[in-house]
DNA sequence: GTCTATAAATGGATAGAC
DNA sequence: GTCTATCCATTTATAGAC
């Protein structure tokens, strides 16, 4: 019969396809990977998933759990508005040198054409969890005098650029080295933030 | 005989694989593909490229070539460093937005693990090839006094956050929309620009 | 240079036995 | 839930005729 935890061989595949799709995207996982990982055929791969569509999604799951538990992480550690987004790009920066993958939202926004419709409408929801805390760390931020903003710019677009910036200097730091991450976004932050707490390193 | 062009048939094929290179990337496309654009047989492909790494190492060429020419054009009609910065800006929103195509240069290292090792080791030269030359223009542009510096940076940590930056807020327009890309880059440059020349809107 | 024909591999998917 | 067997489509690549 069906367990009450969905067998446990699902869970399996989902934790395998999740690390095969940090480290090579969703189309660079098959069906026949993941039969390997798990010692038994493609057709059992099948009765868990019956379309790789419907795998596609639970990893839309998977990724929305994960990035709000980093999240929450970062909330309930962050001391203020720059400690928490220097917390989110140390773990940018950990999960992508230390362990080779790269952020599962990420993955998927790069891999955005290729993918099934119903994905990509699920990625435009993710992809607003993400903006939404890091435009709210922002706008606390202002408010308390944490953070300045340039003049004619609201937290949103601070928020965008911030992003945007930091997915660009991940997978430009596949080329250029980690050093180079870390030095260019201290660069992006550093008008940003009070005089006084200018550092030219990334805290550690 | 192998004409003195080395075939008409060779040059369109560079064409046509130069332009679904832009639109997408090096695995997006088959012989198949080409074959069907040009009227002609796979076969007759292979002809021409024995190996699909070989167009590869011809598609690097081609983008060295597309990326030289880009830059003669702002260094010759920029007026100063910002003015070359914008322009260069421009054109990538101009190729994005109205062309829907996305710089071949970038679309190469977005794929750089799945290339074959000889077109990896040519991107790497690739991308010093646009590194340099926005180095030259942030070190020109500081000692002429047409960009402030903040405390501790260099011209080479200056262009290497633009470079990623700007790739960053291109890939991620496609969620949030083309204005957004022009907001995140004035926003990141205006910090550099002297007070009197900041503008917050995306100069035409 | 171009063609037909074919190989060899891979990926997604289904039918039906156990 | 897992298996064998099979299907269909695609992609890269080669042999050899014209």
């Amino acid at each position: 019969m069906t367990s009450p935890l969905r067998s446990n061989t699902r869970q399996q595949l989902i934790d395998v396809s999740a690390d095969l799709l940090c480290r090579r995207g969703f189309s660079g996982f098959s069906y026949q990977d993941l039969a390997n990982e798990l010692g038994i055929r493609k057709a059992s791969v099948h009765h868990h998933f019956a379309q790789k569509a419907d795998l596609g999604l639970v990893l839309c799951d998977w990724t929305e759990a994960w990035l709000r538990q980093g999240f929450e992480h970062f909330d309930r550690h962050g001391r203020n508005a720059p400690d928490k987004l220097w917390r989110y790009l140390r773990a940018a920066a950990r999960h992508t040198f230390n362990e080779h993958k790269q952020c599962p939202l990420s993955v998927l926004q790069r891999d955005l054409p290729a993918l099934p419709e119903a994905m990509q409408q699920r990625l435009a929801e993710l992809s607003n969890v993400e903006l939404d805390w890091v435009v709210g760390v922002f706008s606390a931020g202002l408010q308390q005098g944490e953070l300045i903003s340039p003049p004619g710019a609201d937290a949103r677009a601070l928020a965008r650029l911030f992003i945007c910036s930091c997915k660009g200097a991940l997978y430009y730091a596949r080329l250029s080295g980690s050093d180079h991450f870390e030095q260019s976004m201290s660069l992006l932050l550093q008008p940003w933030l009070p005089a006084h707490s200018v550092t030219d390193t990334f805290p550690q």
